[in-house]
DNA sequence: ACAAAGTACTTTGTAATACAAAGTAAATCA
DNA sequence: TGATTTACTTTGTATTACAAAGTACTTTGT
């Protein structure tokens, strides 16, 4: 599709994908690769980070379309469940591996 | 130095080091790393910077004491040099491991 | 019953940034 | 004597990451 020498610097670090790359976002992500789900106080105790920023990051996450996020009621209180999706899943281990790679391999490798 | 329960966060992803985190300053980095000292005309191809960003990367680069900026004069004409310090050179390895230690363990280990 | 405090967030404000575009200074070419 | 090229730096702008303030409740005193 693109030409034949075309930019290899699209498996270049710096092709990342910006949205996992964020330290606060990976964690997130990272918690919920292996909890499948997991609600915001949850994350919130986990990651240490404060409820603004970890609203606005999940705000960032959901619209990237990584997560699903489910609002409900328990206990009469506001309650969050978050989810990663399948493009999520996909995002997170395709960061992981290039991200890998790029730790891995220094140039002239 | 610092209370002995203190903060597990410290060895976290969220505290990773901001200056070396950016895809365009590891690039750098690692170029560096590999060639003991590099031209920025060197750097700027290999990268693929424009000389905007590749020149305020240095700059960040340089204050925070991960390289050394040589200017002479090469052929009349202005020639920049880059080379790695210690201070830097510390820095991207630690970089480096704590990278590879936040992507091979996902939280519960 | 009513106020004060707590819970679970979201919104707003601000300083830091990454990148692009424009600018600079000296040398070389036409 | 311009015009262009080289090797950069500076400036401008839109995007952020974080903190602080705000919101919409519910719960706990008194």
């Amino acid at each position: 599709m693109s030409s034949p020498d075309s930019d290899n610097r699209d498996n270049h670090i710096t092709g990342i994908d910006r949205v996992i790359h964020e330290p606060a976002r990976y964690l997130i992500m990272a918690y919920l690769s292996v909890a499948e789900s997991a609600d915001a106080i949850f994350l919130q105790r986990q990651t240490g980070l404060t409820w603004g920023n970890l609203s606005s990051h999940l705000s960032k996450l959901e619209s990237a379309g990584y997560i699903a996020v489910i609002k409900d009621y328990l206990d009469k209180k506001p309650h969050t469940m978050l989810q990663m999706t399948g493009e999520g899943r996909k995002a997170f281990n395709n960061y992981r591996d290039r991200m890998k790679q790029a730790l891995e391999e220094l140039p002239g490798s």
